[in-house]
DNA sequence: ATGCTTATTTAGCAAATGATCATATAGGCT
DNA sequence: AGCCTATATGATCATTTGCTAAATAAGCAT
């Protein structure tokens, strides 16, 4: 049976290609993440390696398990896409904070609401949600603390650094939300959205900004008493609120 | 061999329990919801029919195939918790409209906002998102346009019956894809939310509609000129202008 | 009791699927 | 050119899984 395998080449479509092992691991984690992003983790991995124009055995070279291969694509999708550059141009404020939100949104949007980060990121907080918790921790540490700092300053409250309460988090998070969820009925839902996104978000931008003018203020009064007071006020622990 | 079968029966510890056909369907479906809200639609019949006290084949004397289960599991959930009771209110000008979305949110997240819907919803929307768009289909038909409508009156603009304009739809659907993100946050990523619900919808749409007596004007100016009639001052005092 | 209907179980098939292993070969190195 | 090693493959195993057919027994009418 050692002919067979000449025989049987005279009609091979793809002849055997020896790539790199740091080449071809690249190259499955990228069709894994297409590939899961479509089907989700229950895909077979016979299927995604014929997609990929490999044997199925030759994953198993790559990654000790379906598991394991898994495992690396979140940490790939989630890890490799949040880029903390985004950050800084949020806390200028030689720029209207309108624009520095328009500008943060347009830059986030084209990072992460794309199908696949989408539905990786739904497939992954259904099967395992500890990964996605890692990523909001990520949002609620990096990105919200900015917001809410930026939003009592543009409201005229004393900009102090008095941490956030979970009310005021909630409450950009509202906003940042509200954007997320457009993404989902897109890419999950597959729902045709109609208008132009960016012209989206600055009227959401805007209306949130105006409403905060006057909502704000209060919300702060009555969740985060000491970030009202002047800037020199004493770091001090903030009341926790009982959740009613 | 037929004796083995009476010697293995004296350690039984269920005797076998025959229920009313009706009674035993409803059972299934709502262990099925469950079931399938946990682990997602790949879930086995197997590990369904244990968890429901039963043996799996008799899962097919009720349903012609796991295919057929999952659709019923759809339709309960979806089709069984819309109420439509709920529009009339909306549109009830007697009271403000603050106070009417603050209760159609009281009553919405109470029949929505649950594990077992989020979670079959996001899975569904995952493997079929046919079924997705035709819930947000219901919801785009029978309560966005209530909402621009009522919305086009509380900032003082005409109430014509001019249709929604896509940026209108749109733009109150951020207010409500803000709260929906929230549940996700809690029963998809089980992440703790550690505020009331309700005084968090208490100030989101606050905010909302505050930011909307000046900003929606100028919306419905720009992608529904049809509808900008002004049939009155605003009902609500005039907020400021986001600040620079 | 007896027999009838049908709900439920026991036993099992065929296809799919994750994983393994011996073997073959591409391609850099000398 | 010729070796040598890590890469790639084919064949296959062990289990899982949707589904079915036949056997069993619970409730009901008589």
């Amino acid at each position: 049976m050692t002919q067979k395998k000449r025989a049987a080449s005279s009609a091979s479509p793809t002849p055997r290609l020896r790539l790199a092992s740091a080449d071809r691991e690249r190259q499955i984690i990228d069709g894994a993440i297409n590939y899961f992003a479509e089907v989700g983790f229950s895909g077979q991995t016979r299927e995604l390696s014929s997609r990929l124009g490999i044997t199925q055995p030759l994953l198993y070279r790559y990654f000790a398990s379906k598991q394991a291969l898994i495992e690396r694509v979140y940490q790939t999708v989630f890890e490799g896409r949040w880029n903390p550059a985004w950050i800084a141009p949020l806390r200028d404020r030689a720029t209207p904070l309108r624009e520095r939100l328009i500008e943060f949104y347009r830059q986030y949007s084209a990072a992460t609401y794309r199908p696949e980060w989408i539905r990786i990121y739904m497939h992954a907080g259904l099967s395992d949600p500890a990964l996605n918790r890692r990523y909001l921790q990520l949002v609620r540490r990096e990105l919200l603390p900015v917001y809410v700092r930026e939003l009592r300053h543009a409201c005229g409250l004393a900009d102090t650094d008095t941490p956030p309460a979970e009310e005021e988090l909630e409450f950009v998070w509202s906003l940042h939300g509200g954007f997320f969820y457009m993404a989902v009925r897109q890419h999950v839902y597959q729902a045709r959205v109609q208008v132009d996104f960016m012209a989206h978000v600055a009227r959401v931008v805007d209306n949130f900004l105006t409403g905060a003018q006057v909502v704000y203020p209060k919300l702060v009064a009555e969740c985060a008493p000491a970030a009202l007071v002047m800037a020199r006020a004493p770091v001090a622990p903030r009341a926790r609120r009982p959740v009613k």
